[in-house]
RNA sequence: GGGCGGUUAGCUCAGCGGUAGAGCACUACGUUGACAUCGUAGGGGUCACUAGUUCGAUCCUAGUACCGCCCACCA
């Protein structure tokens, strides 16, 4: 109900003219997924930023929107299709297809979206944008038309990783690099016109009827003399070089590398530098196609093997055909020996398939030009990553960076804006009527042309997002107040899959940063320290924790548990932990609300009489400053400890604690000011609560006004208060005295188990005229906070037990009610502490470098130290000695 | 192989060149009119190890050990 009636008044738009603007774009969940730990935590920091910007003036837009997630919907989907045991993907036909995709998004598509509603998240939804909408849609196709033309992106026959299951390109980021135990085969191959052979080492022996070469290192005196000669490729009867090439490492297997160009990334390379022929020898499928492979025949000598091998290996999935290769070598005893060998396997990040080194045509985006700004923006600071040491992660990768595949074989996604003509020519335009003009002024006739049936990476519109979703390319008035954001809130997992590629884009397309900051938050991780996954099944999901604590409590947990680390390991008892603190702050409200204490107009708290009112409006002030100055730098987890211990350990143990006298009391001037100062209090306590949890706090701040006035406006649109210099010296030192004072009665009632029915005297002696008259002014908050029968002054009583609190000795008459076996034990505990403290800070100033070199107020501290344990050490002496009197 | 991070209370984690902190858990007492989803008090730490810098190191430097992440490569 809170969520709707913000929702109702508008109150997440942005728009306060005359403002400065505060931007902020959410890092885009998939359309179609649920929201996870990651993204409760991502936005709960967004929301906490904007709530605090919005509360201090700026002008704040929350850019809110969902990405189409290409290849992770269209598996989703396909599943689908499958469980349903409907027909599949490719029985449906693209444009069926595509039309149950949007299906699936139009049923789910909301729900991600109800869910960060759930948690509070205050984006301005009416701008809610999805990167297939169709402005987000003309936006990558003039970027991608604009780029092609500057030659930026470009069409290339090259290794890609295939995913043959998915039957897709996908780009390096995608591949994950598995562990894996395996075998080194060491094949026979035998050397033209000698009875010799050449041994060379592989993983992969089925890769070898695409061999073109043998590599050996030019300086490799075992190989040196073979340097030119040919090998007759075994199975294949293929005549294939062996040729010199520094790739060759005479240190690893036999010191002689099979050389695949077609089906290796450093054997491509190995091969364009000799002119090798590429010999394709696999399907999409990653089965074997050997027959009517114009490229596998080439060079082939007429051979009986040839046969046999195109008849049994082709249509064989990779890994069997291993096997039968490898048998059939062994047969003909070319295999030298197989070695058991762990080395890292390729794997796609979606579908887990072995990645496949596939030569294809591709499109690229040319990422080595587009890196050059984007790593000077942030070497000239114009965007600061926090924490700093993120820019090191940026700037390798930046600096190595390799084309970027952009083309994908689904149908999901961003069809690529390019035509082809008859001939093949590529006409890249817009729109498909600009393409037909290009080809019809290029062929001299209006020509059928044949559209790019590959879609673009998910992470293309990704980049465009802190500009696409301003309306550009259309020169929006938001654009132009709101570009460039002002801080981006991500996880560092995609630094390079999504930061990077909003750097290069912005910087490219609209020559500008697109954020000013980058805050790189920790991963929330399993207790193995990976990422949590569904398939792990150890998620904590965080809309069970909302069920059970409740949005307030799980914001102030993530936020609370924020800091600059790298994992963050979630403990449900911490949420449990913060509910109570919202419970809490619950019932001190109400217990305000039933002293009646309500905010009043044109209370001004510096004017406050009472000490005590007085010391709380310095307390609030420093909670404002050391809150403000943490969430400014980023520092969550600061501002959330500063804002828990004010409302905890401040104002409701303490402060509420110390005016229930006062409120008791018939000083009726006392009794007005301490209300409208608890109120005051209050209200600041839910102003600086307010970003972390904005449900409670909102819900209080209406509560405690009803009665009186009633709140004009919602608290998240309260201001954020501005210092005051509220801070008195006098009225801090006269409270913490108090709160010491308490404390250390306290300390020894329960120490000497004094019953808390038990009332005692307190006699204070040895004070000065000023300390007597401060207890005397306390007198009613000692007698009830401390437990205590009466307060006096004067001399102490025989038999009482001695505490010592700055010049004044507090003495409890506590014989007889007390054991005093136990107590003695305690004193002279106690005083052999002290000796010992008293020795080390004699050593301490005894050593002239500490006191001639160390600041100033730590020596002086010390040497204060030194006197008050002297003096405690001689008082419990005495303590002591009447105890055992007492006896 | 390169890079980055971690190691602090039983657990989950903060912090920091000047006597170690929080939440949870634990122990004892307590229902005093906001709050038992609570209060008061307490127990529990050679701040991973070694060496150095420093008057002083949990903190800075170097190294060691263990744990983890990222990137690259693997014949």
């Amino acid at each position: 109900p809170i969520y709707r009636a913000w929702e109702d008044a508008g109150a997440f738009a942005p728009g306060r003219a005359g403002a400065k603007p505060f931007a902020i774009v959410i890092p885009p969940p998939n359309v179609t997924g649920s929201l996870h730990m990651g993204h409760a935590l991502n936005n709960t920091l967004q929301d906490v930023l904007v709530r605090f910007e919005r509360m201090r003036g700026r002008d704040v837009l929350w850019q809110p929107g969902t990405d189409h997630a290409g290849i992770a919907t269209q598996m989703v989907v396909e599943r689908q299709l499958m469980d349903r045991q409907e027909p599949g993907r490719r029985a449906l036909g693209r444009e069926k297809f595509i039309e149950r995709v949007w299906q699936w998004k139009e049923e789910s598509g909301n729900t991600i979206v109800g869910q960060l509603k759930r948690l509070g998240a205050s984006c301005d939804w009416s701008r809610l944008r999805f990167t297939m909408d169709e402005g987000l849609s003309r936006a990558v196709r003039k970027v991608f038309v604009e780029l092609h033309r500057a030659g930026l992106i470009y069409k290339d026959k090259r290794l890609v990783n295939w995913d043959p299951e998915l039957l897709t390109a996908i780009s390096d980021l995608e591949v994950e690099q598995t562990e894996t135990k395996g075998h080194l085969w060491h094949l026979r191959y035998p050397i033209e016109g000698t009875a010799e052979f050449i041994i060379v080492a592989t993983t992969r022996p089925e890769t070898m009827l695409g061999d073109t070469a043998v590599a050996v290192h030019p300086d490799d005196e075992r190989y040196k003399h073979l340097i030119g000669k040919n090998v007759i490729l075994p199975l294949v009867g293929r005549r294939i070089p062996i040729v010199a090439d520094e790739y060759s490492d005479p240190e690893k297997g036999t010191g002689a590398v099979k050389i695949t160009p077609a089906h290796d990334f450093n054997d491509f390379e190995v091969g364009k530098r000799h002119a090798l022929p590429m010999i394709n020898i696999l399907d999409q499928e990653a089965k074997l196609a050997l027959e009517g492979n114009a490229d596998f025949v080439r060079g082939v000598d007429p051979n009986p093997e040839l046969d046999w091998t195109l008849q049994e290996l082709h249509g064989v999935f990779r890994f069997a055909g291993r096997k039968m290769i490898v048998d059939r070598l062994e047969g003909m005893g070319l295999i030298e020996k197989i070695e058991a060998y762990t080395h890292a396997v390729p794997r796609g990040d979606r579908s887990g398939a072995v990645i496949e080194p596939f030569l294809t045509d591709q499109w690229y985006v040319d990422a080595k030009t587009l890196a050059v700004p984007a790593i000077d923006a942030v070497k000239r600071g114009r965007t600061v990553f926090v924490p700093k040491n993120w820019e090191t992660t940026y700037f390798h990768w930046m600096e190595n960076i390799q084309p970027w595949c952009i083309s994908r074989q689904l149908w999901w996604g961003h069809q690529i804006p390019a035509w082809y003509g008859p001939d093949g020519k590529i006409f890249v335009a817009e729109e498909e009527t600009d393409a037909g003009a290009a080809a019809e002024a290029h062929y001299g006739k209006a020509v059928t042309l044949k559209r790019d049936e590959d879609v673009l990476d998910t992470w293309f519109s990704s980049a465009l997002w802190p500009f696409s979703t301003l309306g550009w390319p259309d020169k929006t008035p938001e654009l132009a107040r709101y570009y460039p954001t002002d801080v981006l809130i991500t996880g560092f997992d995609i630094i390079f899959f999504w930061v990077a590629r909003m750097m290069m884009m912005g910087m490219h397309v609209m020559e500008e940063v697109p954020f000013r900051d980058v805050y790189i938050h920790a991963l929330v991780r399993d207790e193995k320290g990976q990422k949590m996954s569904k398939s792990k099944g150890n998620v904590i999901d965080p809309l069970e924790l909302i069920d059970d604590y409740g949005a307030d409590a799980l914001r102030f947990t993530l936020a609370a548990m924020a800091a600059q680390g790298r994992d963050i390991k979630l403990a449900t008892s911490r949420v449990e932990g913060y509910r109570n603190f919202a419970t809490k702050l619950w019932n001190a409200a109400r217990f305000s609300q039933m002293n009646e204490c309500a905010p009043q107009a044109g209370f001004d708290p510096s004017k406050a009489k009472v000490t005590v009112n007085r010391w709380i409006a310095g307390e609030s002030e420093r909670a404002l400053a050391s809150i403000t100055d943490a969430l400014q730098a980023f520092r969550f987890n600061e501002a959330a400890s500063a804002i828990y211990h004010f409302i905890w350990h401040v104002f409701c143990d303490w402060y509420l604690e110390l005016i229930k006298p006062v409120l008791a009391g018939n000083d009726q001037e006392a009794i007005a000011e301490t209300r409208a100062m608890t109120s005051w209090a209050l209200d600041r306590a839910l102003t600086l609560l307010h970003p972390f949890m904005p449900f409670v706090t909102e819900e209080l701040w209406a509560k405690l006004a009803s009665e009186t006035e009633g709140r004009k406006s919602f608290l998240m649109l309260a201001p954020w208060p501005e210092r005051q210099g509220l801070e008195n010296a006098e009225a801090d030192a006269e409270i913490s005295w108090v709160i010491r004072l308490v404390s250390e009665v306290r300390s020894v009632r329960a120490e000497m188990n004094v019953p808390a029915a038990a009332r005692v005297p307190l006699v204070i002696s040895g004070a000065s005229a000023d300390t007597e008259a401060r207890a005397k002014r306390h007198e009613g908050t000692l007698l009830r906070l401390a437990r205590l029968e009466t307060l006096s002054f004067g001399k102490p009583p025989q038999g009482a037990v001695q505490i010592v609190l700055d010049e004044a000795t507090l003495a409890l008459p506590l014989a007889g009610v007390i054991d005093v076996d136990a107590e003695s034990k305690r004193l002279k505990r106690e005083i052999d502490r002290l000796g010992s403290d008293i020795k080390a800070i004699d050593a301490k100033l005894a050593n002239e470098q500490f006191v001639s070199r160390a600041p100033e107020h730590v020596v002086e501290e010390q040497r204060e130290r030194r006197v008050e344990a002297e003096a405690t050490a001689a008082r419990l002496e005495q303590a002591l000695k009447r105890l055992e009197a007492a006896v």
